[in-house]
DNA sequence: GGCGGTTGGTCGGCATTGTCGACCCTCATC
DNA sequence: GATGAGGGTCGACAATGCCGACCAACCGCC
């Protein structure tokens, strides 16, 4: 692969420092974290801040990620064909389920979740399109990471967190669990990346029988589980939704 | 102001231009769009790509908006104060009033939507935050015309459109809507952005008691309306709300 | 109130860096 | 199998962006 544009890689890293910052930062700030003279980096965050992708507090001068930075979010959301298909049928898996439904896809080192349905009941929930999960924790994860080789990779090379007591931190430990997944079809994720809360997933095709991504729900051990782990009920209602999609992604029948 | 970053400009133009245009784009179609030569757009989507802006469709070799856009996208909502401050009080607004919450800030020639909150009874509703509306039409643009000097300038430097038979479309008429909106304080749209579609809105100060967003709400023109126009009570919960954002924000009583 | 130590921001010389356009390769189409 | 259109590569050239020294404003501390 031939060279890449440095100023373009400077400008991403500068982006992602400043999404990664929680709080807004300086130009001193920028320029030691990233090794770059402050010229170098004012150059950039002048640039960024003239397109839009950066802010700049009048007061404080510290620089903070910019609005166009959403407009452009939600117009890759606008083109995204799997989560254009998926729409109606995460609706009907809420609806049916009662639980909030989420799809993901595979994005660097997790899950990048681009769609999220609201569980039906209306308590205060906060969507979580744009977030991130983690791959080898939740039931979106380890779907992706059992079907799709390159989400396999990447959670080989991660470490495997322990974010619960119940999260499954050993390499081989985990690899059972991936076993286990492919075996069954399916994910499940037990109190493993958040307490009290579960999750069921299964994975997306494409039209040539890709895995593209993942549909799944999540909600409150108690409504979740039974005896016997998820309710078998929401397996089926996550695998029915997941075999719709792929099928109105056109890959066919099973 | 010093020179900007070229390559910078034109990888901003690339996502633009990506983010325009529906569907996907292939090599040639962005780099004649763009005035560029093939093998200099060629780098810009290679460094883009390999940033995860952009990804490419295997099979056909067309570009389109990646997944780090959405990522962004979504810690610029973290960081935003405005939205944190208004999160909880949005929600109010929305559950008190029956009809859907905005939050919105100007970005370009247009509003922002930052912030969305359902309407409370729970039919199928697409979440528009990252979507952009018109300044010139809509309740949360009229109020931000009418009080940020900025959106001013916007606004009369565009053309003012028709979207539908009741939108304001001459210079002075419209010069009187936003007296208007100064004079009493908030901003409304009479199924001038969308038939059948009324809306009103606020402005929202920061502590410095500059206008910094403006917040309201949408519904059908039945429910949101009397034989007067905006019904009173919603009027006033808008007003509140707006109120209640800007003394979170600091800006101090009224 | 002078004074170091911050901070954000600017400028000009240098050579690194990105640009250009010709060229290649693959895949449909005819 | 010729043809054209599309994505992708390469190497020479010079325009471009990089660096580091330099300002100006601000803050807190003797």
């Amino acid at each position: 692969m031939p060279g890449s544009i440095q100023s373009l890689e400077r400008a991403a890293a500068v982006l992602r420092l400043l999404a990664g910052g929680e709080r807004r930062l300086g130009l001193s700030d920028v320029a030691s974290s990233l090794g770059l003279a402050k010229g170098t980096t004012h150059g950039i965050l002048r640039t960024l801040q003239q397109e839009g992708f950066v802010e700049q507090e009048p007061v404080s001068g510290k620089y903070q990620l910019g609005a166009e930075l959403l407009r452009l979010g939600n117009s890759y959301l606008d083109v995204h064909e799997l989560r254009a298909r998926a729409l109606v049928w995460t609706d009907d898996l809420a609806r049916s389920s009662g639980e909030a439904a989420y799809l993901g896809v595979l994005h660097q080192h997790g899950v990048l979740i681009v769609h999220h349905v609201f569980r039906p009941d209306d308590g205060r929930q906060v969507l979580e399109v744009g977030a991130m999960q983690p791959l080898h924790s939740t039931a979106l994860g380890k779907v992706l990471s059992a079907f799709d080789p390159v989400a396999r990779n990447e959670v080989a090379e991660g470490e495997l967190a322990a974010l619960t007591s119940r999260t499954v931190t050993g390499a081989d430990d985990f690899e059972s669990v991936l076993d286990l997944t492919r075996a069954r079809g399916w994910g499940s994720d037990l109190e493993e990346t958040w307490d009290g809360v579960a999750s069921v997933a299964a994975p997306v095709y494409d039209r040539r029988r890709m895995p593209v991504g993942a549909v799944g729900l999540t909600g409150a051990v108690e409504r979740v589980c039974d005896a016997d782990g998820i309710q078998a009920r929401l397996v089926a209602a996550v695998r029915d939704c997941a075999r719709a999609v792929s099928r109105d992604l056109g890959a066919g029948r099973f």
